[in-house]
DNA sequence: TGCCAGGCCGGGT
DNA sequence: ACCCGGCATGGC
């Protein structure tokens, strides 16, 4: 028998508990933060962070101030550095650019308009768009990653070749469009994810949704 | 020691 | 419209 998306929301919430997402400290540590995650571990992501809260950096006008060299070194334990570095001065010269740095005058932009904008930046695709729109905006951006898919695919509540917006629209369309709800639930798929639901290493014999979503499903490799 | 991590882009079919 | 290689460090 199936649950609702409700109830599989309060079954994760019952089994972790709150995740106190997102773990950034202020809207633009946010943003940078969607960024330096890409494909990355958080633990690695920290470390970059520090260092540019230590250089006092996480600032609009001042990161984008740092030369290339500079940031490179300064992110350089979050992996893809180089990428990276080009992909945060693209977004902040659309921070400078479009709204003169001002954070919150982007997030008073109505949020289809927003997500366009953002998918436009060089470096910024659905989920880093989505992320910044629910977590550093608090806007209904309901957030699809890896994990998401994955849990899904692997319990057979969605094909394995599902894209972006058939898995955000399977969650749109069965929740209430709530901020808190759409945070909250995602930080869980994540924390779910991350324990029971690994590439190439499936252990769905004892995830806690094992007990009601159908068992035995057939796994994809590398998936 | 190897495998993997909270994607995205660009070039090739 | 897909498919794929490239990108890079740190943790288990």
């Amino acid at each position: 028998m199936k649950i609702t998306l409700t109830q599989l929301y309060e079954r994760l919430f019952d089994e972790f508990g709150p995740q106190h997402w997102w773990p950034g400290r202020s809207p633009l540590e946010v943003m940078i933060g969607a960024v330096l995650v890409q494909n990355t571990a958080w633990s690695n992501v920290r470390h970059a962070i520090e260092n540019l809260r230590d250089a006092d950096l996480i600032d609009v006008h001042a990161l984008y101030a740092v030369s290339t060299a500079e940031l490179e070194e300064l992110i350089r334990p979050a992996g893809y550095f180089r990428v990276k570095t080009r992909r945060l001065r693209a977004l902040l010269a659309y921070l400078v650019e479009q709204y003169d740095g001002s954070l919150e005058r982007m997030f008073t932009t109505a949020l289809d308009t927003l997500r366009e904008e953002l998918l436009a930046v060089h470096g910024i695709g659905p989920e880093t768009a989505d992320s910044i729109l629910l977590y550093a905006g608090e806007l209904p951006a309901f957030v699809v990653d890896t994990y998401t898919h994955r849990v899904l695919a692997r319990h057979g509540w969605i094909g394995f070749g599902a894209d972006y917006h058939a898995i955000q629209d399977y969650f749109v369309q069965g929740l209430p469009e709530e901020v808190p709800l759409y945070n909250e639930f995602h930080a869980l798929f994540v924390r779910l994810g991350k324990d029971f639901c690994r590439k190439s290493r499936p252990k769905c014999d004892v995830c806690p949704l094992g007990d009601w979503l159908p068992s035995g499903h057939p796994l994809e490799p590398d998936f």
